[in-house]
DNA sequence: CTCTCTACGAGAGCAATGTTCTCTATTTCT
DNA sequence: AGAAATAGAGAACATTGCTCTCGTAGAGAG
C-alpha cells in the first residue's frame, strides 16, 4: 500500500484522476454546474461513464471535490498576494490577489460562493476547512497590524461606536471559538472588509456591475484601495 | 380575440398558467433552479407533460419567466419600503425591504442574482428592464435627497477626492444614456451603497456568513442603518 | 516463473429528464 | 350547424446519473 505509489496501476490512477479533473474543470466552464455532465467528461477523457465511478462515488461528490480545490487554489493565490514585509501592503496584496483570482475563474468562483444548489449540501467537513482559510488569513494579518499599531484609531473608535450589541455577542463567540482573542472593533472591522469586498468581487463576476460598469476593474481597484487606505495607515 | 380574455377557453388558460407558475415556484423552493423538472410541475398542476408546451415553449423561457417574476416581486417590495415622505426613511425603508424580501424569498433572489448559467443566456430585453428598477429607484430617492440638500456634505467631498478617472468617466457615460444628471460623487455614492448592501445581502442569503454569525440579521440591519446615517443627515 | 487475487475498465440496462410528434376532444368563429 | 383553431393526452427519442455484470490485466505470494 505504501510502495504502491510506484506501480504501474497508481501511475496510471493518478494519471487519470488529473486528466478527469481538468476535464471537469473544462465542462464547468462550458456548461456550468448545472451542466455539467458525468458522460461528457468521459468522453473527453476517452473512457467509459462507469469507469468514472472507480474516482467518484457521485457527481456530487465530484462536484464537492471541485469545489475543494477551488477553495484551495483560491486561498492559495491570496496567501501568495500577502507575501509583504509591510502589513498594509500585504492586506492590499490578499485583497488584490483575491479579486483577480475570482475574474480569472468566474465558474469555479460562482461554485465555490455561489447559489447553493438545494438537495445537495455541500459536506462541511470537507468544504468548511478549505472555504475559511481566507478568512482566518486575512485576520491574522489584520490582529499582526493592530499589534503593530497600523489601524487608524478613527476607524477602530467609529466601529466600536456604532456596534450593536446582538454582532458583539456573536463576534465575541465566533472569537473565543477560534482562540483569536482580538478587540471586538477589531473583528468587526475584519468582517465589515470582508463583506463589502467579496460583495464587490461576486458582484463583479457574476456581472451585476455590467449594466453600470462594463469594465469593471477600475471601480474595483478603486475600492479595495480606498477602502484599506482608510483602514490601515502608513508605516511611519 | 379582444372580447377573448372573457371566454372560457381564456379562463381556463389564465388558471393553468397561474397554477403552472406556483407549482414551479414551488419546485425552484424545494429543489433550485438546477432540478427544476418540467415533469414534476406537470405532475404538481395534474396535466401531462407535453400539455405545458403550450404554455412555455421550453425550459430555459419558465426559467426566465420566473427571474422576471422574481425581479418584479423584489422591486414592488422595495418601491413598497420606499414610501416614505422623509427621504432618508424612505433610503432606509428600500433597503430594509431589499433583504427582507431576499431572505424571505432565497431560492428566487439566487435565480434572479446568484451565479449565472452557462448556455443560458437569459434575454436582456425581458430581465433587464425588471432588474434595473430597484437600481433607478434607489437612484431617485437618491437625487431628491441630494435636491433637498440632505446628502452629508463630508460624504461627497471625501468621495469625490478618492474617484478614479476611470470610474468617474464610466458613470457619467451611464448617466448620459439614461438622462440622470447629477454630480458624480452622487452617482458614486450610489454605486458604493448598491455594491456594499447587496454584497451584503447576496453573502447572508448564500449562507457565506453562516459560520460567523449564525443569525445575521442584528449584522445587517446594523450595517444598512449606520451606512445610511452616515451618508444622509437628518431633516432639520 | 507461475498462480491467485484484486482492481479496473467496458458495456448493457434502469429510471428520469427535456422535447417533439400525432391524435382526439372541445371551444370558438362564421 | 359546420369549419377552424386550440388544448391536452400519450407515445416516442435522445440524453442524463447510476448500477450491475463480466472479462482482462496488473500485483503479490510461493
Amino acid at each position: 500500500m505504501t510502495t504502491a505509489s510506484t506501480g504501474l496501476r497508481a501511475r496510471r490512477r493518478q494519471e487519470l484522476l488529473a486528466a478527469i479533473r481538468t476535464a471537469a474543470i473544462e465542462e464547468l466552464r462550458r456548461s456550468g454546474a448545472t451542466g455539467l455532465s458525468l458522460r461528457a467528461i468521459a468522453r473527453d477523457v476517452g473512457i467509459a461513464v462507469s469507469a468514472l465511478y472507480r474516482y467518484f462515488p457521485s457527481r456530487d461528490e465530484l462536484l464537492t471535490d471541485l469545489i475543494v480545490h477551488a477553495f484551495d487554489e483560491h486561498a492559495d493565490t491570496v496567501e501568495a498576494g500577502g507575501a509583504h514585509d509591510d502589513v498594509g501592503e500585504a492586506l492590499r496584496g490578499i485583497w488584490h490577489a483575491y479579486r483577480a483570482w475570482a475574474v480569472a475563474h468566474p465558474a469555479e468562483f460562482g461554485l465555490a460562493y455561489g447559489t447553493p444548489v438545494p438537495g445537495y449540501a455541500a459536506p462541511p467537513q470537507d468544504t468548511v476547512h478549505a472555504g475559511t482559510r481566507i478568512g482566518h488569513f486575512a485576520l491574522e494579518l489584520l490582529a499582526r497590524a493592530h499589534a503593530e499599531g497600523r489601524l487608524d484609531p478613527d476607524s477602530l473608535h467609529r466601529r466600536a461606536a456604532r456596534l450593536s450589541p446582538g454582532t458583539a455577542q456573536q463576534l465575541e463567540t465566533w472569537s473565543s471559538r477560534h482562540g483569536q482573542r482580538l478587540p471586538t472593533e477589531v473583528l468587526a472591522v475584519w468582517l465589515d472588509l470582508f463583506v463589502h469586498l467579496h460583495g464587490l468581487v461576486s458582484m463583479e463576476v457574476f456581472g451585476l456591475l455590467r449594466p453600470i460598469t462594463p469594465d469593471a476593474t477600475p471601480y474595483a481597484t478603486e475600492v479595495i484601495d480606498t477602502e484599506l487606505a482608510a483602514l490601515v495607515r502608513p508605516r511611519r
